[in-house]
DNA sequence: GACAAATGTGTGCAGTGCATACATGATAGG
DNA sequence: CCTATCATGTATGCACTGCACACATTTGTC
C-alpha cells in the first residue's frame, strides 16, 4: 500500500478530466460541465485542469472529438459497409438512436458554435463525411457523391436534432425506429411526383 | 419636467427584456444572454427581470418563441404559397439563409433542451410544422404528408445546421443558395437510381 | 384618501471561469 | 547519490452569474 492519501500528481489527469467530463454531461447535461466540478470528480484542485485544457472551451472539445469517434463506430458497427437502401435505413436509425441515447454529448457535438481550430475535431468530423460519401457512392453509383452525401447527411442529421427537441414522437425505440424508416422511404418517393409537377412552362422568374 | 430621473416603473419592461436579449445574443451570442446584462441594458435592477420571467430559461424560451414566430414569416415572404419543388427549393434556401443570419438566435430555437411546458414555444413550433405540412400537400399531393413533411423539415433543418457548424461551405450567400438548390435536386433524383442500385455487377472494391 | 397588488430595488449566497503566485515531486546532470 | 529543473498540481483572488429574500415605490380600486 504505497498511497495512503492521493498522491501529489495524478497520473494521467488529462484523461480522467475527458472522462468525468464525459460522465458529467451524460448524467446532468451540458449546464453540469464544469471546470471545477470535473476538477472535483477527478479529486483534484480547481485550477488542475488548466493543466491540460486552456479553457473550459478546450475541454468541451474534446468531449465533442470523442463523441465524434464513438458516433463514427456506432454507425460502422450498424452496417459496415451498406449497399442499399434498407441498409441506408438501418444507418440512419442508428444516427438518430445514438443522439437520442447521448442527447447532451450530440448537443455539445453540434449544436455549440465550435472553433474550427480544434484539430481533433475537424479530423473526426471529415472522418464522418468520408462514410457518408462511402455509403452514397456504393449505393447510388450514378448520383453526384457530394450533393448527395449533402442531401443525405443533412436530412439524417435533422431527423436526429427534430427527435431530440421532441419536435417528433421519440417515446420508444422502435417509434424511432418506424419513423426514420418511413421517412427514409418517403425520401426515395418524393421524385416520381415531382417529374408531374416541373411542368412545360418556362422556369420562373428570376 | 415629470421626470427627472427614470421613472420607478419602466412601462413594458417584459417587452425590454426581450428585446434586451435579443440584441445581446445578436451582438456577442448565447453566452452573453445573461439576466444581469438584460437587466442592465434595460435600464433596471438586476433582478427586475424576475417579474416578468421566472428563470432565464424562460426568458430564453420567450426569445426561441420569437425567433420561431420571425421564421415562420420569412419562409412565407421567400413564397407565399410554394406549389413547385422550384417554390420549396427558395423556402430551404430561406430557411437556411435564416439560420445564417441569425446564428445565435437559431441555436437557442433548436439546440437547447427544452421543457414543452412553454406554450407560446410549442404553438409557434405547431405553426411551422403547419405550414411545411401545407408546402408538401400542395406540391405533393399523392404524397404520405405526415411522413414527407418529416422528411422535408429534417433535410432542411438539418442543411440548416450543417452549413451553420462549418460542416459546409457558408462563405458567400450566392455559394450556399447553390448547394441547398442542388442539395434538393439530389433529393428529388434520388429514387430513380436506387431503382438500379442492387445491380448485376458486384460492388466496387472497400 | 386608504389599502392592496403589481412592480422595481438592494443585499446576500453559492457557484462559475480564469489569472496569478506558490508547492511538490519526477527526472536528468553532475 | 545528491541536486537543479520543470512539468504538474495547489491556493488565493477577482469579476461575473442565477436566484432567494426582504424592502421600497407606484398604481389602481374601493
Amino acid at each position: 500500500m504505497p498511497r495512503a492519501s492521493a498522491p501529489y500528481h495524478h497520473g494521467d489527469l488529462r484523461a480522467a478530466c475527458l472522462q468525468a467530463a464525459r460522465e458529467l454531461l451524460e448524467e446532468d447535461g451540458s449546464a453540469a460541465l464544469s471546470l471545477r466540478a470535473v476538477a472535483r470528480r477527478a479529486g483534484v484542485s480547481a485550477t488542475a485542469p488548466y493543466r491540460h485544457y486552456a479553457d473550459r472551451d478546450a475541454l468541451v472539445s474534446a468531449v465533442a472529438a470523442q463523441g465524434y469517434r464513438e458516433l463514427a463506430e456506432h454507425l460502422a458497427a450498424a452496417h459496415p459497409s451498406p449497399e442499399s437502401p434498407e441498409d441506408l435505413a438501418a444507418v440512419a436509425v442508428a444516427y438518430v438512436r445514438f443522439a437520442l441515447d447521448h442527447p447532451a454529448l450530440f448537443r455539445v457535438m453540434f449544436a455549440e458554435p465550435c472553433d474550427p481550430d480544434s484539430e481533433e475535431r475537424v479530423s473526426a468530423t471529415i472522418a464522418i463525411w468520408e462514410y457518408v460519401c462511402g455509403i452514397v457512392r456504393s449505393v447510388f453509383p450514378h448520383a453526384d457523391p457530394d450533393a448527395l452525401s449533402t442531401t443525405i447527411w443533412a436530412f439524417v442529421h435533422g431527423l436526429a436534432f427534430l427527435h431530440l427537441d421532441g419536435k417528433l414522437d421519440a417515446s420508444t425505440p422502435d417509434v424511432v425506429a418506424a419513423k426514420v424508416r418511413a421517412a427514409v422511404r418517403a425520401l426515395f418517393v418524393a421524385s416520381p411526383v415531382m417529374s408531374q409537377t416541373a411542368p412545360p412552362s418556362p422556369a420562373p422568374g428570376t
